[in-house]
DNA sequence: TCCCGGTGATGCCGCGCGAGTATCAGTTCC
DNA sequence: GGAACTGATACTCGCGCGGCATCACCGGGA
């Protein structure tokens, strides 16, 4: 079913009679808009013809316009402006002033690079939106895929086929422990602990489905100290996780950077002997090549 | 200094990148545009072209919309819409569905017709707006010659050329006067006076330029009843002076349609032998003729 | 593998309609 | 009464929109 209908007037028309509204005289308008006067007498007639109805009195005194003519008057002044913005906006997107990234990332990364980089980056660059979403590294790389996702901060564990990443941390996991654990005792809060040291200790940890790579990865350093880890709960999102620990429920791993403020009631060992290693990187799809306001965020995230 | 500034495209465009960017299909959207597939193809290049940004991907599987496609999308789709509303809101305005209406009145016409007329016209007609001014004679007769005014409700004392009016009220005069007044006194409540018994009272009157005619009409009741009026002083709004009364500064007159609703404090006495006389009459240029709005209140306010 | 159906882009042409020039009709000044 | 305005009209010209025919490209199926 054909929908034929088009406006029965154009832009032209409409810039032509707001012009002429304004000065009340077609010779002055038709100067102003650069045409001549009977191209202009002619396109406000047919707008009257097109809206059925008199915009302007043609009196012997001058132009003066009608109820009509004002009721169209007062409507097209907001579109028209509006409409007159666009160019300009479509140009700030191309130019990066002006647009919005999607960004996902995983706790590691809100704890430790993401504070700087969001505060740097909206310092930089206050017309650009960002949608941040804390999401595991496997939803991140299927949405990087998928396009849902402009970029994410993440743990790989595996070659990233069609990203581009940037390495922004790569540290030694050591442990959290809460206050109440027995080898806090005895003036040795914060000192280096040994994986096997901490056999009968409950884990926190990730649902592997979320990062199986390194999920497998924690094990294999629990095997390699000769300990069979128990696995308390598997929770998300990070800040969860920490709040079990701070509840006694058991330790979880944590970097050295994310235990830079740490919430009261909670301790961090370093961790001597195997232990498994954190990578946190920024990855983005290669195909398509960033958009001007991508582009912005990678360079401030340091990509 | 020309400002050759049109828009660097036409509604054409704007509806059509429309039209493709929700069918996301070139030849089903030129169907429904009823325009040949090239066409639309063209119309868009050219749009694209014009904003000098790229607005849809055509790829081998579909077209999708880029960014900056959606950002023009979410721009014109509420612009085109209202530009889609001018029309109809034009033909209600010719038919009189919405519209507005100046009216100016006098303090008379406020105590008697209009609370009625403005009811039964809200009722009729709730899309057309009344401003109600209240405005001396004088005032609103150059209104009306000047175009400022649609109609009037107003006390006329002279030809009123280029005017139509109808003739709303037409009654003798009484005089109101303050509980506390002389006259007032041993049962003589509501009794029907003389004017030459009000010698001693001063009077409120209006300003003189505000109505001369019926002014003037006054001073030569009391001459004919042999009197001298003393002035008190000269009020406007209708409403103040009524007020002076209720303060017991002197008496005014009125109509027995205005004494139906009054205050405290005082009371109205007809007038026998000589007594103005109040014409209260709506009036509205002869030419143009009146729009559907104007014509709808002057079909409710009885003309 | 080849062909067929389907995508959007392109070449070409006719003609409608926009704009410009010249002019007119009607006022309002001096 | 004519000069200098106003906006409207007549006419011609040429750009550009839109149509048709076709192309280049891709994917699915026999």
């Amino acid at each position: 079913m054909p929908r034929e209908y088009q406006f029965p007037f154009e832009l032209r028309h409409l810039v032509y009679f707001r012009e002429v509204a304004r000065q009340l005289h077609f010779r002055k308008a038709a100067e102003t808009l650069a045409v001549a006067q009977p191209a202009l007498s002619r396109a406000i007639a047919q707008l009257e013809v097109a809206l059925d109805a008199d915009l302007l009195n043609r009196t012997r005194r001058g132009v003066e316009v009608t109820p009509a003519g004002k009721l169209l008057l007062e409507r097209i002044e907001p579109l028209l402006r509006q409409l007159a913005a666009i160019p300009r906006d479509l140009a700030a997107l191309a130019g990066g002033q002006i647009g919005h990234v999607r960004v996902a990332f995983t706790g590691l990364a809100m704890a430790t690079v993401l504070p700087r980089i969001l505060r740097e980056f909206h310092q930089l660059h206050s017309g650009i939106k960002l949608e941040l979403t804390e999401s595991p590294t496997s939803a991140q790389l299927a949405a990087l895929q998928a396009g849902d996702l402009a970029c994410g901060f993440f743990h790989p564990d595996a070659p990233t086929p069609g990203l581009r990443t940037r390495l922004l941390l790569r540290e030694r996991n050591g442990v959290l422990l809460p206050a109440t654990h027995p080898l806090n005792t005895r003036r040795r809060a914060h000192a280096a602990l040994r994986l096997r040291d901490l056999a009968a200790t409950p884990f926190v940890l990730f649902p592997r489905t979320h990062n199986p790579g390194f999920y497998d990865r924690i094990l294999a350093a629990f095997a390699s100290a000769g300990v069979t880890p128990r696995i308390a709960e598997e929770v998300w999102p990070r800040a969860n996780g920490i709040g079990l620990v701070r509840a006694g429920l058991g330790a979880t791993f944590m970097t050295p950077s994310e235990a830079q403020h740490l919430p009261p009631e909670v301790t961090f060992h370093p961790l001597t002997g195997p232990a498994p290693e954190s990578r946190l990187v920024l990855g983005w799809r290669q195909t398509p090549a960033p958009d001007p306001a991508l582009a912005a965020f990678l360079a401030v995230a340091g990509a």
